[in-house]
DNA sequence: TATTGTTATACTCTATAACTATA
DNA sequence: TATAGTTATAGAGTATAACAATA
């Protein structure tokens, strides 16, 4: 069946009217973010890595020997939800737990050897894609300005 | 038990090494975008209103009579789970499914009039709640700025 | 008493496949 | 055959409460 000539009127793929919410900042960011990480996802399918769980390696790469709560806490996630994230990596092998000397509640977390170079791949990958990201807001410049406007959204 | 002096070279509190995934675009939007959509809990508890519910109530106020299909793919949504949100927003008697004249696999989503009167108070409430932010990032013009460049981000 | 890692659990958001009724 | 809405379901991400071991 055809369209009425009020429906076409009505519902035209004339686009329709997105201004009210195209400016709000939240909705722009939580769109943008989406993006990103589909992104992220095609670049790092080939490590099976999430988003996650390389900001993870990153942090015990420059932080071994750290306490789990302490890397939670930097990364604004629960203790809770950090517990299954570590298990996952340690039973790949890219990184382990240590016995804390000083307080036996707790562990340290280190990389493993083959974690190591695991890392040093994955940052190559998030290089390239950084890089990317950084040519499509327009350089270094914007970059600088963006992290800035989002650290202000942050505090 | 006080920690040895190794302990506390390796785990005082001299804050973690994060400069690895600061400067991650991805990583600061998604940081930034869980911040925004915490304080806008704050804001819209009042109403029970979550960030999607509004989107969705102020696309339907600006574009009624449109399908579901429509409003969720401007809104990035799949299909199936624009579902249980218009069922929730129907359920408030908020908006109301009207048959479609030309289609009878579809309908056209419009406000109620109680809807309307939601609407005008959420926006209010979304208004204040963008001045704070715009100020937060040091006004209009860091604004457009910012939302200029999420819209590189996620072409 | 308080803290650390852990478990269990629940809720939201998102993605996919398949069904139904229409077109 | 294809499309619109729907259902069911599964996977992530996230939040809270409570427990055992230890401080």
């Amino acid at each position: 069946m055809t369209a009425s000539f009020a429906d076409l009127a009505a519902t035209a793929d004339s686009t329709l009217d997105t201004s009210a919410i195209d400016t709000i900042i939240g909705y722009r960011l939580r769109r943008a973010q989406a993006s990103i990480f589909a992104e992220f996802k095609t670049h790092f399918d080939r490590l099976g890595l999430r988003p996650a769980e390389y900001s993870t390696l990153a942090l015990i790469g420059d932080n071994p020997g750290r306490k789990p709560s302490e890397l939670a806490e930097a990364l604004d996630m629960q203790r809770a939800n950090f517990v299954p994230l570590v298990n996952g990596l340690e039973q790949r092998d890219l990184i382990e737990r240590r016995k804390s000397t000083s307080d036996r509640r707790s562990f340290t977390l280190y990389l493993t050897e083959k974690g190591q170079g695991f890392l040093a791949d994955a940052h190559k990958v998030q290089a390239e894609f950084e890089a990317k990201c950084i040519a499509a807001i327009g350089g270094e410049k914007a970059r600088d300005a963006l992290l800035a406007l989002l650290a202000e959204i942050e505090k």
